[in-house]
DNA sequence: TTTTGAAGTTAGCCTATGCTAACTTGATTT
DNA sequence: AAATCAAGTTAGCATAGGCTAACTTCAAAA
């Protein structure tokens, strides 16, 4: 099972909801601004998908391939975000575009970006 | 009405179909290796939203805005493919990444990433 | 104990966008 | 004229992923 946009967009939100705390189906709900429903069923997916568990109490955790997965694209956000706030793109638009981009960025030009903005930065 | 992402990939497609010749609804399908019903709604949805006109003799055409957004895309698409290119990825890793990211760069990053890329290189 | 309220699920709607199968249409070939 | 062929359309399937309405469940409050 691969993962799609959505489903990235999930995991990563758990990632950092779960930085906070213990995370449920309810606080994606509100993190993510979206249904129960919507919730209830990508939890599902994700559990399926062996990305997630979630406890009898509906605690859900990410396991090591939901964690890696979050975290790729948890990285791929910040390079992103950084590098265009690096540009002179105010924070916010630079957040709201690496939002889409992280998904559609490759491993070989994740990085790439990444040498040049350590290069860029020391010069 | 507002494009997705496969109505950009369309009017892209028919943008650089039509600087070869004549474009009809085949060649997209050859030319995007979808089927032609796909292609034939797609052209469809495109010709009532005003992106392009279709004569009788099914020869499609952009229109201002066609053609704008056509042209929006695929500056996005060269600068993005350039610019990976220049920091040292593959001409074919750089045009994939390209055809995703393209749909998703705001206006200020887009202009954000072209000074920096000017810049860059006189330097 | 009964009621209420929060969390989660089920059923099913909607849109976008790919597909195949089968049809129409109009031109070309035999 | 009849057959063929290419282009395009129609009908309808599938998946992904939002949504609302309405239900279940269980714990806490009254």
């Amino acid at each position: 099972m691969s993962l799609q946009e959505s489903g990235e967009m999930y995991l990563e939100s758990i990632l950092v909801l779960s930085k906070r705390g213990p995370v449920r189906s309810i606080d994606i709900v509100e993190f993510m601004n979206y249904s129960k429903p919507s919730v209830s069923r990508a939890v599902g997916i994700l559990k399926d998908g062996g990305y997630i568990t979630v406890d009898k109490n509906g605690f859900i955790a990410l396991t090591e391939i939901g964690l890696e997965t979050a975290l790729k694209i948890y990285e791929r956000h910040e390079l992103i975000s950084d590098f265009l706030v690096m540009l002179g793109v105010d924070k916010e638009t630079a957040t709201e575009d690496a939002c889409k981009l992280e998904h559609h960025l490759s491993d070989k030009s994740f990085e790439a970006i990444k040498k040049h903005i350590e290069k860029y930065r020391n010069k």
